[in-house]
DNA sequence: TATAACACTTACAGTTATTGAAAGATTTAA
DNA sequence: TTAAATCTTTCAATAACTGTAAGTGTTATA
């Protein structure tokens, strides 16, 4: 969907060296890309988001904070694919990176057509996913994590989306607390279950203000449910 | 659009008497509207539009903040019916109100059945109004101020947001400075026009993350306009 | 070209929102 | 009854949003 001219996927580029910066820049923009270059590494997460980008082409070695943590943040703040370019070519670093939610790792020197090929096959990976979710008449926004219900919306905070995200796509299904975890900050391992709890107390009562009350319900010991439709059981 | 049960309207009854808002809560409950009464009067407004209600009933004579006050709040940061319910019989009081946006002034004691006339006029008045403003595959949706173009959403800041809806309404017309300093400080007065300056120069840039550049034209010493369609103009 | 009015940008500080930690209350299952 | 699990409330740290201030650009007209 689009109007006068056509929507261009945009990439953000995030690499300190200046020369392999304009080069790659050029590549994609012959290519009709849309690039935003990342310059200043103080807050570089939070810079990538901001440019709601469709694509990260992400440099390991940069100055400050380290590329992976770059990587983690971006990846459990958001789904954007993300593409490690390094120099590193280490089986480990290329083991770490993908763990860490990276969707491929390349090495440099990379020839340009690899490079757009890896590229344009991440984007088309993750074109169909679609925007909203939706059960029943309630439609999330993943990207925004607007929540719209009959004539209400509303905007969710992060982990407040984040959870009601799974619990819709897995609605009328148990939503284990692992897959909590996981989601909300990226582990699986134990973090203070408490967190968790708070965050699904906040999201009850957000629920509550669009009368979706009493439809988490706690499986004891496994997690939570989202029920689907009023007046429905489901075990 | 609902799901298994109909999505009832929310009011929300902003009164501190108890014996007035139980009477009035159990009025409105019988008729099938939900209530959310506010109990505690140091945050009125905030908590007001944290129920994101599809009413507001306010009285004006309340500890602390004077009901003027919230009126003028509530109305200023969303577009929410507001209907007074007073036992002040001034006319001056009257017109106060009505000036600070109240779409309704009644005096109590009041009758059931002309409240509860008062109240649904006024909510299918307020019906029809679209929840979101649309142009040119450019869509904003008014109450959470996220906005839609092609395949990205952003929600926008609250005085961004204002201004686009502005803008979109109004789309290759020109919004005068007096339309913004009205929908955004609810005043045409004189208001430090640097505020409203940043403010536009914030969307710039927030559109421009999702290339809608150049879209908003200045217009020396009249206001804004936001050109609809790329390579289109207008004066 | 000069100049004055108007518009834009950047940085900063006050305020508000969001978050996890902590500690205690409540519920559940056996 | 009791112990584990879950829930709730409060608090402080962090991040986001906002208007102010001060300086920089731009435009129209003489």
């Amino acid at each position: 969907m689009s109007k006068g001219g056509i929507i261009l996927k945009k990439i953000v580029i995030v690499e300190d060296d200046l020369f392999m910066r304009e080069e790659l820049a050029s590549i994609f923009m012959k290519e009709k890309y849309a690039i935003s270059c990342i310059t200043c590494f103080q807050h570089t997460s939070k810079d990538i988001l901001k440019e709601s980008p469709d694509l990260v082409i992400l440099d390991i070695n940069l100055p400050g904070a380290t590329g992976f943590e770059i990587c983690r943040t971006v990846k459990q703040k958001s789904s954007v694919p993300l593409l490690v370019l390094t120099s590193r070519d280490q089986m480990r670093d290329e083991l770490h990176a993908l763990n860490l939610g990276a969707d491929e790792y390349l090495t440099k020197p990379c020839h340009k057509d690899r490079l757009l090929a890896r590229v344009s096959n991440l984007l088309r990976r993750y074109e169909g996913r679609n925007h909203f979710v939706e059960v029943q008449g309630i439609r999330l926004d993943r990207k925004t994590y607007t929540l719209y219900v009959g004539e209400r919306s509303i905007v969710l905070p992060e982990n407040q989306g984040k959870i009601m995200e799974l619990l819709l796509s897995h609605s009328d299904d148990i939503v284990t607390k692992e897959m909590f975890f996981k989601k909300l900050w990226g582990t699986t391992e134990y973090i203070d279950e408490n967190a968790l709890q708070v965050n699904m107390t906040r999201l009850k009562k957000t629920l509550g203000s669009i009368f979706l009350n009493e439809r988490i319900i706690t499986i004891r010991g496994k997690g939570y449910c989202l029920v689907s439709s009023e007046g429905m059981k489901n075990d």
